[in-house]
DNA sequence: TCTCCTCGAGATCT
DNA sequence: CTCGAGGAGA
């Protein structure tokens, strides 16, 4: 049997990818022979300039791939076909080419990281020099601005803004279907959140904040276990989330907070087996909770199983 | 409070 | 890859 290693392919000067709407950018797409970097090649290469939000520049063309034959697959999906590669250009020219025109701008691609790791990859090998360029990753703006979406295929993102797909599988036509969703996205996102920043913001790194849930009940059985509280978790619950068992201790007027203090009255214990981060299977919290506990304090460590409980027993 | 880490789950590109 | 859930540490 033969065992094929992989190449570590780390891609250390690889662009970052951006959450943003700029005016001035390169949209880019790759047709190639199959979805691996290292085992297939590119054969069709485009990109659409943008500046000022004015197209003011397209480039397209052929790649050969040294006579090899064309999966009939592939043929099918792109419409390109062995005989159309025999007399284009070494994708080394075509590269180059490329590269000088893409410049320093900003790329856009739908999935952009599979165009971008056959760029690096080709760019390291017949260049000899990395791909840097930052991007913008119209699927992962489409997974967060229109959620409501069964899938983010480019197809589906064309359906649902009524742009024309019947040329799509060609480079050229892709960057052009990306470019018009791209346009849409941007809209979607003034119109959702009421501006860009108010939108780039939203996708920011964002804790659960136990202690801001609200209720919306007014009025309070005094009696029940968790009433004027306070509720601390550490871990992962099983059987939901914490959001959801932090807002069933405010709805019964109980108080839910982040950290263990002097005040808490109840720390719930999930599952820690999964953070391997953790030392002794204890978490920092726990550690607090049983020194607070060894020093006089009320605060009672029940399990997730006991918190169920005490809820079914109200 | 903010930043960075880890893990598992779920998609998309030709 | 990216995201969400959650932990640790400054």
């Amino acid at each position: 049997m033969e065992i094929i290693f992989k190449t570590s392919n780390q891609r250390k000067y690889k662009g970052k990818s951006l959450i943003s709407f700029p005016d001035s950018y390169c949209i880019i797409d790759l047709e190639t022979t199959g979805l691996d970097p290292f085992f297939d090649r590119i054969i069709e290469v485009s990109a659409i300039k943008i500046c000022n939000g004015n197209i003011i520049d397209k480039f397209t063309s052929l790649a050969n791939i040294d006579n090899d034959e064309l999966s009939s697959f592939i043929t099918q999906l792109t419409g390109i076909t062995t005989e159309m590669l025999i007399d284009a250009p070494n994708l080394n020219d075509v590269l180059s080419e490329f590269i000088d025109f893409i410049g320093d701008n900003i790329i856009i691609g739908h999935n952009a990281n599979f165009d971008i790791n056959f760029i690096y990859d080709n760019c390291m090998t017949l260049l000899n020099k990395p791909f840097t360029n930052d991007f913008i990753d119209t699927l992962r703006l489409a997974r967060r601005l229109l959620p409501e979406l069964k899938n983010h295929k480019l197809v589906t993102l064309a359906n649902n803004y009524n742009i024309n797909y019947s040329n799509a599988h060609r480079a050229l036509s892709d960057c052009e279907i990306t470019y018009n969703c791209y346009i849409n996205l941007k809209n979607e996102a003034l119109q959702k959140y009421g501006s860009i920043d108010a939108f780039i913001n939203s996708c920011k790194y964002h804790n659960l904040k136990v202690s801001e849930i609200t209720t919306s009940k007014t009025e309070f059985d005094t009696s029940n276990p968790f009433y004027n509280k306070v509720c601390v978790f550490t871990g992962k619950l099983d059987k939901m989330t914490r959001a959801n068992a932090a807002q069933m201790v405010v709805d019964l007027g109980g108080i839910c907070n982040n950290s263990i203090t002097q005040k808490t009255d109840y720390l719930i214990l999930g599952n820690t087996d999964y953070a391997k981060n953790v030392k002794d299977g204890k978490t920092a919290k726990l550690k607090k909770a049983q020194n607070l506990i060894l020093n006089g304090s009320e605060l009672e460590i029940i399990t997730e199983n006991v918190f169920y409980e005490m809820l079914s027993n109200i």
